[in-house]
DNA sequence: ACACAAACGAACATCTACGAACAACTGTGC
DNA sequence: GCACAGTTGTTCGTAGATGTTCGTTTGTGT
């Protein structure tokens, strides 16, 4: 990677990030983290970035104020959430499910800004990110599960039976080959069939870690799924298999692991 | 995470709050105390915060003797939430309205730690801080409606028809004696009268700035109250007016205000 | 006024980040 | 091939940040 290449990813990523740690970047473009320490300092000098002691920030900040959580596969979810939130039409009715990859779709969906849209779910967190906008946003309602901050239960099952989604985005701790897509709690799984069966179209959006795992109970299985939403660490056979039973297969743009 | 980094989360975090101890700060932080209170030490020094015994609160720029919109009598609120938490009993159901101060009274339950309690909200913020906890959550279920990020409708109305609440905890954008309680968005209003009626307990927390106002619509008399909890800036009249209705009037005590 | 608990900050130990110096590698021009 | 400049990685002593301990101060309840 020429330096310029590397001058320009740094920036990206603060600009992104707001803040990154001279490690981050060093793991993030695989070079030392003396060389990412001499190009911060070079960037500090022409007045592009801020140096602080452990890292970098950016100069001005537009911050949303609301404190991310630092999770693992932070940028594979952002970049599978850039790449979802494409298939989302003006005016379509979709549904969200809870997670961190769905908060990222959600805040992709809300930079969009398209009209029409109406979004259901049953995560709070979502719900949080998308209000303050054009987007009607609709809240199962229920007890909360502690472990998702989602909502569960009868009440939202019902209101779900009711109900017809375009489109329905989901997130699982798992999926393999053989048991499709899994997860660990079945009050959280419940309303995840419901909103896949009421919804015409149903994609996957995982990261390539969780590929080959399988929890305990069955979410779904691949052929009830119409997409699978996943970044660039997918193996080749797990890409092959997917498609070879039907489902299309979209890679998050590597791309966009950087960039904003 | 950076120190710098650090430093504005502590900042953003006393800015919606108005007053942070120290251990909470460490707590959501993640780093020891001695960091914070070096942080808080620093902070001071630069004149960004008002360091005191505990935490620190913000500096409240006043300009022509009207504080900074964004944190409006945030400590006003934070002090009124601590006080009316003192009334939740353990085993308790409780309905919490929506709006800032609801929100501190939600972060005040959730440091209490009592045992069995269970909270109905139609606020997603409310149900996002008291996630993650021993607490049990129901979220109302609906639309949520943007100004205030509060599910309404026939869905949340529905469900409160078959509720009771040991308490309501009640917010309003405005108080007179003759109006009563008022606020300005109906769909809003259904939800609070709702939760009111199945109450066997209602209280008002209405920071002193509110007093003497009206909005269109009437949310409730004052007959329907029990109780009204507000900060030391609430006169002496509306004070003396209120008792002689027979409301329950507690002020906060102006300690918890944490002035310099 | 007193006792008790919480908060404080100095001092120390530990860990991490820093940058200088040097070594290794890369590409270029002769 | 060889000299050279530019870039990157490695080593190492130094400086800074963080956590812990402990004695002191401050606040609170009786």
């Amino acid at each position: 990677m020429l330096a310029e290449e590397r001058f320009e990813n740094i920036l990206s990523l603060l600009k992104s990030h707001g803040f990154c740690t001279s490690q981050f970047l060093a793991s993030e473009l695989e070079v030392s983290d003396m060389t990412i320490r001499r190009d911060l300092a070079a960037l500090d000098k022409e007045g592009k970035i801020k140096r602080v002691h452990g890292g970098a920030r950016i100069l001005q900040r537009e911050q949303n104020g609301v404190r991310q959580r630092a999770e693992l596969h932070m940028l594979e979810k952002k970049a599978i959430a850039q790449t979802a939130v494409d298939f989302v039409k003006e005016g379509e009715t979709i549904f969200i499910d809870a997670g961190s990859t769905m908060v990222e779709l959600a805040y992709a969906l809300r930079e969009r800004n398209l009209r029409h849209l109406r979004v259901v779910t049953h995560a709070v967190a979502v719900a949080a990110v998308l209000t303050s906008d054009e987007i009607t946003v609709v809240q199962l309602g229920g007890e909360i599960y502690r472990s998702s901050g989602a909502v569960t239960g009868q009440q939202a099952l019902k209101f779900l039976e009711s109900s017809r989604f375009d489109r329905c985005f989901l997130a699982a701790s798992a999926v393999n080959l053989d048991f499709g897509v899994s997860d660990r709690h079945l009050p959280e799984i419940e309303v995840k069939r419901a909103a896949m069966q009421h919804s015409s179209w149903t994609a996957l959006l995982i990261d390539a870690s969780k590929w080959g795992a399988q929890s305990m109970l069955r979410v779904a299985s691949l052929r009830e799924l119409q997409c699978v939403i996943s970044d660039p660490n997918l193996s080749a056979e797990a890409h092959q298999a997917l498609r070879s039973r039907g489902l299309e297969v979209v890679i998050a743009d590597s791309e966009r692991l950087v960039l904003p």
